[in-house]
DNA sequence: CACCAAGTAGAACCGTGGTTCTAGTCCTAC
DNA sequence: GTAGGACTAGAACCACGGTTCTACTTGGTG
């Protein structure tokens, strides 16, 4: 067997909770796709939850480290926050994001105990800390921390109802380059 | 009985639905907490589907009804646009907006043929269109409307993940008109 | 070799939840 | 008054999907 059990669930329950749904898909959709056995996905993740909860925080990780590799590449700190969306857009070349972004996804499609959702809300603070981080020496960089955090879902809501990312992701960059600008008083009083 | 059955329906799968999530909460607990006949629902709506559907195409037709109000005291194009901004911060001194936007929570957790995420779809076209509209004799119309839309949706996000709206959406709509007026060349007031 | 962990195949269990049906009540309109 | 439509109460049905269990195979390791 070339791939472990543990990685084809992985990678299948990637494909059908980011495309069709976490609740819709149920475990014999993943255990077929995965052409695996289905006691595999209850030894190795305990039952649907914790398959779940798997499939965010791989995610999760798979989403930290971009941003953490396409920042290195930004200069100055108003690159570094733009890069964000440098590594969304570096995302959609390979994958497919036409779903928008699984945590939301995930926090709005699970109740409210589920073990998944912990994992989402942790992904969305880190991302801003991440990005107040990143504007540190911005002029307000608490606020250009949110302006970016709204620019960023937002770009991805689009593109779950059809907008390009090569067109949108773009321009929501540009939109938070002319607001930082504004913001530091480049070209207003 | 004060109110008919559909409309007793219709408020508490309103709740439910966009409180706890549409597939979390099942037809029995619409009809415990409207305090109505199981039947009635399948009188009223035909089945859970169709309860779901009315529900996304109700929110729909307030939205559009609020959006039509508030633009109408807006008295420049700049000013049109940027009402959905009005209309929101409304809504959310009214209602519960912790969920984020109903079709797009709608849109991620139905399945694909459901008749309900043409509902979502057609409310999305719908407000694309307006912001189109409302946005006519300002520069660039097209792309004008499509950074609101990205900053609209950000953040509804935004407040899903916690964000107070007396924060987030004036943060939203002050991002909009820098942009607007980075794009028509004037600078802001 | 023998052992053990990991994986497989397939059946079976069972709770949840959507749906249907029946019998009866209440109000309205003719 | 009576016929009809809306609504109620509650049982019953049924399918789907998550979960468990058993018996068997396989590959690496001491």
């Amino acid at each position: 067997m070339s791939l472990t059990a543990r990685e084809r669930i992985l990678t299948a329950a990637d494909e059908l909770f980011y495309g069709d749904g976490i609740a819709t898909t149920g475990v014999d959709a993943v255990v077929d796709r995965a052409g695996v056995a289905l006691g595999s996905v209850y030894n190795n993740f305990g039952g649907k939850d914790g398959l779940v909860e798997a499939y965010l925080r791989r995610r999760d990780h798979l989403w930290r480290a971009l941003w953490e590799r396409v920042a290195a590449d930004a200069a100055t700190p108003r690159e570094r926050v733009l890069s964000v969306f440098d590594a969304l857009l570096e995302w959609c070349r390979d994958q497919a994001a036409d779903q928008g972004c699984a945590q939301v996804a995930g926090l709005l499609q699970l109740p409210a105990g589920h073990p998944a959702v912990a994992v989402a809300r942790t992904h969305k603070e880190h991302l801003m800390r991440r990005l107040t981080e990143l504007a540190a020496g911005l002029t307000g960089v608490r606020e250009v921390a949110e302006d970016v955090a709204i620019l960023y879902e937002g770009v991805l809501v689009r593109m779950l109802l059809g907008s390009p990312p090569e067109e949108a992701i773009p321009r929501a960059r540009k939109m938070a380059e002319t607001v930082i600008a504004a913001r530091s008083g480049t070209s207003a009083p």
